[in-house]
DNA sequence: CGACGCATTGATTGGATTCAACTAAGGTGG
DNA sequence: CCACCTTAGTTGAATCCAATCAATGCGTCG
């Protein structure tokens, strides 16, 4: 199944019916590809298609007039590009493909018809731009309050554990296809201390990471120094 | 009308029947008062009430080990604290007053039943939690990307203009009852450094700030020097 | 009035940046 | 098949922005 990712991590939150599965799954017919290094979304535009990562990393970001660039998002597959930009009608950041990815496409109309009639799947999308947000306040107090150390260590704990939510994840073990730019664009730092940085939690038996490959030595003691708790991501499923 | 904020804020992007007003109206009936520097609620709380500002302000925040505090949003009258974590089942994070707050206590029920019936209004709210998220992108780059002076210059132009759409600005003059300890963990910056950022930027004419009011002298300037596009904020009305 | 919260100022320290050079790996074309 | 080029990662030295530590001013409220 393409949408595999999507449905596994709508599942935590809804109980979805076949029929309304069903309906998900028609959406996610219009597959197609995207290269490396290419923007899927341009800040201003105006949807009218949807964009749901089926493989493959993306990540969003805002370009500063000093050529800066801040990433504020990783995508991985499952995750919406453009649902906000639906509904509040203009794209108020970019989005790149980090790597080659994906991607399916979703006629603005069918979304529209599908949250007029479903209001328990309109919950369930809501839901899904409700854990960005909390992802997104987790990187506020990241990069406000931590340093660079704790910083990197609490981003590979998220990564670590949203890639295991869609399955992505064997002993600790996951594809990490981010170059140390990439990553301090999304730390607030610059890439060489990244480096060092990463250098320091290699040392210390944390992790292992190469050739876009990253293994977790110790998830508790990494979780330990970077203050991780998963609970915002809302993995557990909802009582309701 | 006590919930004037958050209907002219709704009206921003929605236009809502008169049937649909009459409905949010009578959701607001129950408001209740709050000290200054009292939790309106706790991370790890499952609301059974939603809690919307009616007056005074409020700050989002995390605590971290060490005791740091990072707050990750500034709640002004017409924003809701709990939306998300009445659809994510738990609050991932507090809520405190920062001055007396009129608040209004909303029956979690209700708000079952409005947005099972009325998908135009869930929409509506939708659209406001995605304004959230948007804001906090933007605290992303901030803290991310910009030094203390642009970084501190940028918040001022958002709180701004989150009061200007409110009705809460004349004369670029503002209520700002924040203060510079909270302003620094609003930013990842500390007292100290916000005190001396604060004397450069009036020293250099762009604001005035004392007794809890801000002026600002140059909108124009201020929003230059931070880099500031409003557009973010989608205060333009959305074509539909 | 005394105490407390908040703002201000000075001196010092330190984490992260900057600038620059260099290595390693991978892809391409002659 | 190797010379060439590009991209990503690594290392060192100097610099700087913001943090830290500490003391003082000041207003206001009980």
């Amino acid at each position: 199944m393409s949408n595999g990712a999507f449905l596994r991590k709508l599942g935590v939150f809804a109980d979805l019916s076949d029929a309304e599965i069903a309906l998900l799954d028609e959406l996610t017919g219009d597959v197609r590809m995207t290269g490396a290094k290419r923007d899927i979304i341009r800040e201003g535009d105006r949807p009218e298609q949807l964009h749901l990562i089926v493989s493959g990393w993306a990540a969003r970001y805002k370009s500063l007039p000093g050529g800066a660039r801040q990433i504020t998002a990783f995508l991985i597959p499952g995750d919406f590009c453009d649902l906000h930009g639906k509904i509040l009608g203009r794209m108020d950041h970019s989005i790149v493909a980090l790597t080659p990815c994906k991607i399916a496409w979703i006629p603005s109309d069918r979304f529209d018809q599908l949250t007029s009639g479903h209001p328990e799947l309109t919950r369930a999308l809501w839901w899904g731009t409700l854990l960005d947000e909390s992802i997104l306040r987790s990187w506020v107090v990241n990069i406000g309050r931590r340093d660079a150390y704790e910083r990197i260590a609490h981003l590979l704990c998220e990564l670590h554990a949203r890639m295991k939510m869609i399955g992505l994840v064997e002993n600790d073990r996951l594809d990490l296809p981010l170059t140390q730019e990439e990553l301090a664009d999304a730390t607030g730092l610059t890439a060489v201390h990244v480096n060092r940085t990463l250098q320091r939690l290699r040392a210390d038996d944390l992790i292992q990471l190469s050739s876009r490959m990253l293994t977790v030595e110790d998830v508790n003691e990494l979780r330990k120094v970077a203050g991780f708790d998963p609970s915002y991501l809302h993995i557990e499923r909802r009582v309701r």
